[in-house]
DNA sequence: CTAGTTATGCACTGATCGATCAAGAAAGGA
DNA sequence: TCCTTTCTTGATCGATCAGTGCATAACTAG
């Protein structure tokens, strides 16, 4: 997973993954079939981890928009080398773009899941009067989708740590009703 | 340049390149020097040619919201062959990451230059009421250039047209002084 | 202990990778 | 015109690619 996330799935040799868990290279063909497989399967390891991860956040803040900062400054690591990484998920994106069907149904039931939690929660913030109830719910959980994924594109173009802080903080509090 | 920009680096062969080109596999060689080297000088040529449109429509709007609303418009592409390319800028973060300095100030360089410039019309906004007075410009820039990212990766991931659309108007709405 | 299944190591496949060679064709300059 | 430089063509380089065949080793069930 960590050798496809950093380097990307035509970048990485089957010579690579084998290093990378100290296997031999039919124990790999076995156990996994051929590398798209095994990428799939990364990626999907990736997604369920990080995920729960992010719900998390997003649910355990004392209020609805205190959810939606810390899952986004939830993204943004604090090793330098890690954050650098960016998100597979986004990066897989940027190389398959929509024309792997596979990785696309992937991607969208993660996306889907996500966007359902936070419109159930930017809808509570609504209601309590700490966010702006001039627009839908719907549109801005993919709003924060999108700032989401904006987030871990910078950080793997090399984004500093406090830089990406601000720009979490300053889309949190652009759904702040005034 | 179209061919990268399709498939990223790693995904695409010389073979691919001469067939997109119609040239000779020596005229390639002799002409750019090696893989790497056209690649850079693709990217350029892209970054050259989008910016300059960019700031176009940043600049060519009757006000600096209107200009922020065209610029992250513009982004869409009506055309869904064109559209789910997205933008090769983004792409090129996604694959190599902060790994490659040439590239990373390749693309640091046109980066400052938009955000200087957006910086300037969203000041200009705040000073004739329309645009939040409570940020400063250069932070709501970052926050402009991290959404046109998200806009350009959401589409290379095969988002739609009204969706991204919608996205582009909230992220400008979010600006707006009440 | 044995039989049968599963996993692993090593050598190797054809294909394709990026890049180069040698030689000719075209273009440019005096 | 002749000569040099620039460009193009086709064959080919060694390296690496993803994936296999085959024999051995490890494990499991009885």
């Amino acid at each position: 997973m960590k050798a496809f996330w950093a380097k990307g799935y035509a970048a990485t040799s089957t010579e690579d993954l084998i290093q990378a868990m100290g296997i031999g290279r039919q124990s790999l063909y076995h156990a996994f079939g051929d590398k798209r497989r095994l990428y799939v399967e990364a990626l999907e390891t990736y997604q369920r981890e990080t995920t729960s991860g992010h719900l998390k956040r997003l649910n355990g803040a004392i209020s609805p928009l205190a959810g939606v900062r810390d899952l986004l400054i939830g993204l943004i690591d604090e090793d330098d080398r890690l954050r650098t990484m960016g998100c597979m998920g986004v990066n897989s994106v940027g190389e398959f773009g929509a024309s792997d069907p596979e990785l696309r149904e992937l991607r969208t039931k993660v996306g889907m899941a996500i966007n359902k939690r936070l419109a159930e929660r930017l809808s509570e913030g609504q209601a309590n009067g700490e966010i702006d109830p001039t627009f839908t719910p719907g549109e801005a959980a993919n709003f924060i989708q999108l700032t989401m994924a904006g987030i871990q594109l910078a950080a793997r173009g090399g984004g500093g740590l406090e830089e990406l802080r601000r720009m979490a903080d300053f889309a949190t509090d652009r759904l702040r009703s005034h």
